[in-house]
RNA sequence: GGCGUGGUGGCAGAAUGGUCAUGCAGCGGCCUGCAAAGCCGUCUAUGCCGGUUCGAUUCCGACCCACGCCU
């Protein structure tokens, strides 16, 4: 018997998270996250990342599994849960695959081309030139290694141009004909997958505001401050652009009032789900499950459970 | 009650006798190793009534509203 993967898609504060727990103490499950920003070692409130309780109870793999100094990626990403996908099967059991980074389930879903990672001087090289020249130049630049790539990519749009170019010195060949062929590495695996998308955004919206006011209610902004008082971690790094932590840490650094950097870590947070609503509109294979209609985790809960007894489990 | 100043989109804020900036928010979209990132696109406005004018958001008058000062 093949054992199955599931997927849980959604906007942040969709409700995802006890939601795959709520299945976990029912199914023979563990948990993967999908997640950018929980990857990272203290950033607990502002990412209500599950609790010490419910990661106790509920395996969860991918959670603070790298230093915020670090730098995360869509890569490591792929080589970790496909990894934690075996291991789980290996013990005959179900992976959830739960969060709201799109792109990382995209990369599950339709595969990453084989690319060089990142290069930290290659990178450091080419914001000097933009600095100097100009991301249009890069991107005329490009034009010329990789006239396919400059076509899709803005000539604003310095975190891609950089990314294209940087492929394009390393291999020598231009990205796009590097991303020509790409795999779906859960090719053959039965899948299930599922988002959820809430019916209204205005209460969606309404949710975000109040948690994010709960988040400074617990904390948050300390959590922001012990990260600040590091002294090694500055506001370039992946884990301090995070929703919120870049807004507060924005303010520790006396840039933003408090209610100014409140303000503006709302909507950074709405415009976040935006983002996620859209990503999830244009993946045709989710199925939409609307978490605000009454009874919805429920019948879904006792659907996933029946299905995979079906299947013996 | 009198005088003064001011009423521009959801908010902030320019400008103009003829096409009403811009920023933020919102909305739609893009997305191949930073993705909670980055980028693209986009709707809504001149308080009200009248006058001058070919044409008024702009000039004039009345009114309403706000703020300030005076009584």
């Amino acid at each position: 018997m093949r054992l199955p993967v599931l997927l849980l898609a959604g906007p942040t504060g969709a409700g995802k998270s006890a939601w795959a727990i709520g299945l976990a103490e029912a199914a023979p499950i563990e948990i993967v996250s999908v997640d950018s920003a929980l990857v990272y070692r203290g950033l607990d409130i502002g990412t209500a990342k599950p609790s010490p309780a419910e990661r106790a109870r509920v395996p969860h793999h991918l959670v603070d599994i790298c230093d915020p100094a670090e730098s995360y990626s869509a890569g490591r990403f792929l080589a970790d849960a496909l990894g934690h996908i075996r291991a789980i099967h290996g013990r005959g059991r179900v992976p959830l695959l739960v969060g709201g980074t799109m792109l990382y389930f995209r990369a599950l879903l339709r595969g990453l081309a084989q690319l060089p990672q990142a290069s930290a001087e290659r990178r450091r090289e080419l914001d000097t030139r933009a600095t100097r020249e100009g991301w249009p130049a890069l991107h005329a630049e490009l034009a010329r290694l990789d006239p396919e790539a400059a076509l899709r990519i803005s000539p604003n749009d310095a975190q891609r141009i950089q990314r294209a170019l940087e492929v394009c010195y390393a291999t020598g060949r231009p990205l796009s004909d590097l991303q020509r062929q790409t795999v779906s590495p859960l090719a053959g695996v039965r899948l299930q997958q599922w988002a959820l998308v809430p019916g209204e955004r205005e209460r969606l919206h309404e949710r975000l505001e109040r948690r994010f006011y709960s988040m400074l209610a617990r904390g948050f902004l300390d959590e922001v401050r012990s990260l600040h008082a590091r002294g090694d971690l500055d506001a370039g790094l992946p884990a301090l652009r995070a929703v919120g932590y870049r807004q507060l840490w924005s303010h520790l650094e006396g840039e933003l009032s408090l209610e100014e950097a409140t303000r503006r870590g709302i909507a950074a947070t709405r415009q976040l789900a935006k983002r996620q609503l859209t990503w999830i509109r244009s993946e045709r294979s989710l199925q939409w499950v609307d978490p605000d209609r009454a009874g919805a985790e429920a019948s879904w809960n006792r659907d996933v459970v029946a299905s995979l007894r079906e299947l013996g489990l």
